[in-house]
DNA sequence: ATGAAAGCGCTAACAA
DNA sequence: TTGTTAGCGCTTTCAT
């Protein structure tokens, strides 16, 4: 069997009690006392039982992540952070990957009854109202990373502003036909990174056509909307999709993920157009790879992100009621070849 | 309060015991009554508490994968077949990521005491004698995925046949100057994926030149050592040591992983060489990327591996003693753009 | 087939 | 400061 607090105490010749203090660093206990116990405690290698403090703690010392089927090279980087923090916290971490967004529900109400994690970061990924007041009258802290509520925390980026830098930027380099590709329409940063996009150009009185938007809803393969449509593959279709307009083709294009943008550079290449005199490109989240493919890029501080979120749930769970917090980071203009500066012609 | 077995069995007029029973399938249970509890279930929105059902049955339905520390993609495609499958049996993943090799043996030892888990999945990193005796001592199922020991279940791809494959491809068309890039000499597979690349030298006849070997030792840079030297950079810097060789310069490269390879390549466009005209190139992995850059590689069936890791513990767990599995995929040649067929002159 | 009751190993409130 | 004890919410005998 194995060594239970019963068979510490006895060995040190002191109540269960104050060996539960001692594993606690509880304040009131004597040095005298705390070292027996922590002696016997390393003679028995004595580790509590997890269930058995959860239970009776009402604490895991877990947090559950919820992401949308990590794919996406921007959600494991973001993860990366995130589980550095935790782990710093000492806490663990669970990870759920929902396909469809449908199944985080059940994640959620999961997580809620269940009490086998102390929080719950959700990426990414929208949250409904119901869900909300769940999460509310249960207390069980909450905060979403990379998307947005009024009602629960929040780190995010400024897609908006960032979509509206990036579209600028390639104005403000000569382009003047700057199309945009992004991911399905109802994904939550997808929205503002259009409006973004539209906004810049408004600024330039430019007008908008129609055309020029690519949304991953274009095409029915709900293959490629696995990730809402972030992807490769649909990058490289929209892209496709793009050239083929013959001379109303763009000059520019602010493509609203780097994976897709990959996939849109293989697309130009395959063309016999090069980068970026027939087409320059902005992407947005500035992956590992977009420094590899020399990709214009929108940089989010993903470690940060990660870090943000960790400290706000681990702030919640501790009970220093913090008070909500919208954090928004403003993504970065990261200038590499695949914009460029020169224009064709 | 949360509800509780007590308010289930209340509400429908049964123990305790038999809730206990619907909630865990139990076969001795009459339709009627089963109906009538889970109707009572579903009215109260209850759900078992995660961290009681643990403490009693000594089963806590998580599974922790330790990784080592996942910056590279082949972790994390392996990872995401591993979280599916889990996922599916009905299991949650607790990820734990070291990035020192000592610190593993902290958590395996927690793992083993703790019960938060009732299996272990090991991936990339070697086991001590000691550690694998403490887990077979207290039955917690231990499963070694990319790494070996007679002892313990494993997962693995044929390493050393594998370089062999990729290091001959290179031979056969046409290549006698073949070099090889790989990682940290003290990493598992490191030496195996070295033996097959000097077996393929032999059967040529061609003798090994110790010049054209370049493990991620040579350089005395811990930043780059933090995942082996499994890395862009490794393999970048790598790659430089080989070109600067002069007349000596091998004229093709079996690179042990396909992250290294990528790094590599630019190396070689940096110095103006071509790829395969100058220098040919066969990476390992078969990540996802490798496609995007036409890397000729040695492919894992990652999700295969994942899937057959997973399969075993949760047999393990669920108590059918199945015998010691020591599964080993062959990876497969991909011919891709990077190794050609041309030599140059 | 079902109910009652004894733990599972711990925390926390209460006494001392 | 410390020991004792009553749960935490469930599973699992053991009766019935």
């Amino acid at each position: 069997m194995a060594v239970t607090i019963y068979d510490v105490a006895k060995k040190a010749k002191v109540g269960i009690g104050t060996v539960s203090r001692v594993i606690n660093n509880s304040p009131h206990i004597s040095p005298k006392t705390k070292d027996k116990v922590l002696k016997v405690i390393k003679e028995l290698k004595y580790q509590p039982h997890a269930m058995a403090q959860g239970l009776a703690s009402k604490r895991s010392n877990s947090i559950a992540c919820i992401v949308p089927d990590f794919t996406s090279y921007f959600f494991v980087e973001l993860l990366r952070g995130i589980q550095q923090e935790i782990s710093k916290h000492g806490y663990d971490l669970i990870l759920y990957c929902v396909d469809e967004l449908d199944k985080k529900e059940v994640f959620l109400r999961r997580a809620l009854r269940e009490k086998k994690v102390d929080g719950v970061l959700l990426l990414s990924m929208p949250i409904e109202e119901r869900d909300i007041e769940r999460f509310h009258q249960s207390r069980l802290p909450l905060v979403l990373v990379d998307s947005f509520h009024p009602k629960v925390d929040s780190i995010t980026v400024e897609n908006e502003q960032g979509a509206y830098i990036g579209t600028n930027h390639l104005i403000e380099i000569g382009h003047e036909k700057v199309a945009i590709i992004t991911g399905e329409y109802n994904s939550f940063p997808v929205k503002e990174r259009i409006n973004g996009y539209k906004r810049a150009l408004q600024n330039h009185n430019i007008p908008f056509n129609e055309k020029y938007l690519i949304t991953a809803d274009s095409f029915n393969n709900s293959e490629l909307l696995l990730d809402h449509g972030f992807n490769k593959m649909a990058g490289y279709i929209s892209m496709q999709k793009l050239l083929d307009l013959g001379n109303e083709r763009p000059t520019a294009t602010f493509i609203a993920s780097d994976i897709q943008a990959i996939g849109a550079l293989r697309a130009i290449s395959e063309k016999g157009l090069t980068i970026p005199e027939d087409m320059a490109i902005v992407g947005f989240d500035d992956i590992e790879l977009a420094e590899w493919v020399e990709l214009t890029t929108m940089s989010q501080p993903k470690s940060e992100i990660g870090r943000i979120a960790v400290d706000q749930i681990i702030n919640k769970i501790s009970g220093n009621n913090p008070s909500l917090l919208h954090k928004s980071f403003l993504p970065e203009l990261i200038i590499r070849k695949s914009s460029g500066t020169t224009l064709r012609s």
